[in-house]
DNA sequence: TTGAAAGCGCTAACAT
DNA sequence: ATGTTAGCGCTTTCAA
């Protein structure tokens, strides 16, 4: 991207003049129910009744005072109503980075569903920092947003979300889980997607598939923790995504009697805190290459996320290999350039969209008075077989020898 | 997209249950600056004063008056403040639509720049549709928003920016101008990005470069009449970036004493209002085939936009052409895929991010007070050759031959 | 059905 | 340096 724009400012030629110069935007004060009120020629109680729609007013009132509202340029003013009915009309998201087509296809979902319903929506970007998170929602609270819908940064975080709840701000939470907050969550149920991912290329013939999934440090041991006693705890809905998949990932190789290959499994913590795309995406080329190699090399990779995949293609394009031919690839997100690459990607698709509406909706109920339970809703997701997975080599070879 | 995510529910397992249950949040009203007050034993005006951080306050009565807010766990209320300040430290943006990657990096920009100056940012998409965006518009000056940032949906739709300039609500334009209106503009100088592009292609030695890029009805006639006459009227920032780049690819090819091929010049206008990414995608595709075919047939394609180019790659793939050896690709907008399909595509960037932050910089001084005359600020492109452009195939035979 | 008046929670004069 | 008081623009009792 240019960093240095190179601004060229035309001082003398604006945006257009048409028109003759306007007279000096009069800049007088907005008119207010009261304005309204006085060329009507009825009180301000009349006058906000017919305004806002509540209370009885006759029609006679009502068109004098619409005919002086519009006549003034009447505004409401939203401040001043939310002050007093206590509802702002207005809801928080906090994403953690606007810019990842996953977070701005479910902003599409979350807008678009409290437009139908008249309600805004704030946006703010954690950057998977819990400080940021904390301070967004604090700034929301204050903003008296009807409620929040968040990609919680961190699964241990809870006291702003909780003491946010306990105001009567209603929370909810998409794509990840917070534990032990008693908050609706909405997420994609990520185990049985990777499991169903990999078992499919298991399926295909592959003996040696990789995953590449970057990871916390503290969710290496979370998942190491849990290999050692599955039964321990029930997953769905209590881990991370990327923890998730990972799970999934040996839980299908488990249930196929494979053998787990570390070597093939790059799902070690990412450097520091580079958590950004594009050093995520350098990151996960590296590890491609990694697999590539040698006398175990792959024959599949699993990417658990979008920049995983766009690391791994980079990694592929740049080598000798072919897909599906020599390597399969299989995606996590059904990204709008996965048709346009070559071959067109093999991806677990997840309803993006519907996340976004089904945490709407949720959030929009809770708003609108339901007390029940809080609930914990996993969506499934679609596998889209395209022509990035195929058999593996040695199969592949095995049938040409016997045709 | 999964369109029936079939969901499943668990409501017997909420998000966790660590923390044995809690008391009944309390529910109890939120504690006002008078309660804080009172708790501390001073005026309302002077615990005003510590916590809005006005006026004079004793350490003493400071520190009194935080602890008290601390204990009883005051939050300030916004909206109230706004009441009085006439300042909500919000603005707004109307995007045409969020999930273009375009509009996602440039909120990246302006929500970045707003929230250096805790500033927040409340979105909506208009879709291109200006009735809409009115709406859009209309409630954002309800919600006392300090200021707007608009791509606006038609280049001809006025009014309800003037309106709200005149209340005093400073608007700013971004990617697109509008006519007749006397406010900042910031946007890409597309008319000079498309000829330098074009101009790129015709050096490499190409005589048969085509353009896909969609167009409404009225600008097909726009581009026809400014043909008619280049000097009538300056181009710069008055025309929409389709009109401009379409232009641009004129100017390039009279420049260089080229014929312009009509059959080359894909920009009608796309059927009906199918103006979303996937048809538009689509449409571009079947347009791309068009060019491919007969003895006419481009050698280079100028792919004028994110959809095009998606359509283009398509439609190349599915062809039996090789890029860049028999047709060279040069897209508009740097995506985060460029160099992941094959070839590394060659693209126009466009300092999207820039165009937020600069947009979102004019704003913020506009509500500061800015009273200077509204400037058009026109960034600069980057043209970054990478490998889906080269010489045509007459040029490389021939250079074969000569060897 | 209408109107008068009391606030919502805070800041801004103003006086002390 | 602190307190008193009058609103910001609207909705909401409560009487009439």
């Amino acid at each position: 991207m240019a960093k240095q724009p190179d601004a060229r400012s035309q001082p003398t030629q604006p945006a257009g003049a048409t028109e003759p110069a306007a007279q000096p935007p009069a800049r007088t004060r907005r008119p207010t129910i009261q304005d309204v009120a006085r060329q009507a020629g009825v009180s301000v109680a009349a006058t906000g009744r017919a305004l806002g729609g509540y209370g009885y007013v006759s029609e006679e009132v009502r068109s004098r005072v619409n005919a002086a509202a519009a006549e003034l340029g009447y505004r409401p003013n939203a401040l001043a109503r939310s002050m007093i009915t206590g509802r702002s009309h207005t809801i928080g998201f906090v994403a953690s980075d606007i810019e990842n087509p996953f977070f701005a296809r479910m902003l599409r979902g979350i807008s678009d569903t409290a437009r139908a319903q008249q309600v805004g929506v704030i946006l703010t970007n954690s950057d998977e920092d819990v400080e940021r998170e904390r301070a967004a929602v604090q700034t929301l609270l204050e903003k008296r947003v009807d409620g929040i819908i968040v990609a919680p940064a961190d699964i241990a975080a809870t006291e702003h979300f909780q003491s946010a709840m306990d105001e009567g701000t209603p929370i909810v939470l998409v794509d990840r889980p917070v534990r032990g907050l008693a908050a609706d969550l909405v997420m994609t149920d990520n185990l049985k997607a990777a499991e169903a991912a990999v078992e499919y290329l298991i399926n295909l013939g592959h003996e040696r598939i990789a995953i590449i999934a970057s990871q916390r440090p503290e969710s290496q041991q979370e998942i190491e923790r849990r290999l050692a006693d599955w039964t321990s705890a029930p997953v769905d809905g209590l881990v991370r995504p990327g923890v998730a998949r990972v799970l999934g990932y040996y839980r299908a190789l488990i249930a196929a009697n494979q053998p787990v290959r570390p070597r093939l499994v790059r799902t070690t913590t990412i450097p520091s805190r580079v958590r950004s795309g594009p050093y995520r995406a350098e990151w996960a080329a590296t590890q491609t290459l990694a697999v590539l190699d040698g006398p175990e090399r792959a024959t599949a990779i699993f990417a658990a996320d979008n920049d995983m995949t766009l690391g791994v293609m980079t990694a592929i394009r740049n080598s000798e290999l072919r897909a599906p031919e020599d390597i399969s690839i299989l995606a996590f997100d059904d990204l709008d350039w996965a048709t346009v690459v070559q071959p067109p990607l093999s991806v677990v698709a997840q309803p993006v969209y519907e996340l976004g509406t089904i945490a709407a909706q949720r959030l929009l109920a809770r708003i609108g008075g339901d007390e029940s339970e809080p609930r914990a809703v996993l969506l499934n997701t679609r596998l889209i077989e395209r022509a990035s997975t195929a058999p593996p080599p040695s199969r592949l070879r095995r049938a040409r020898r016997a045709r």
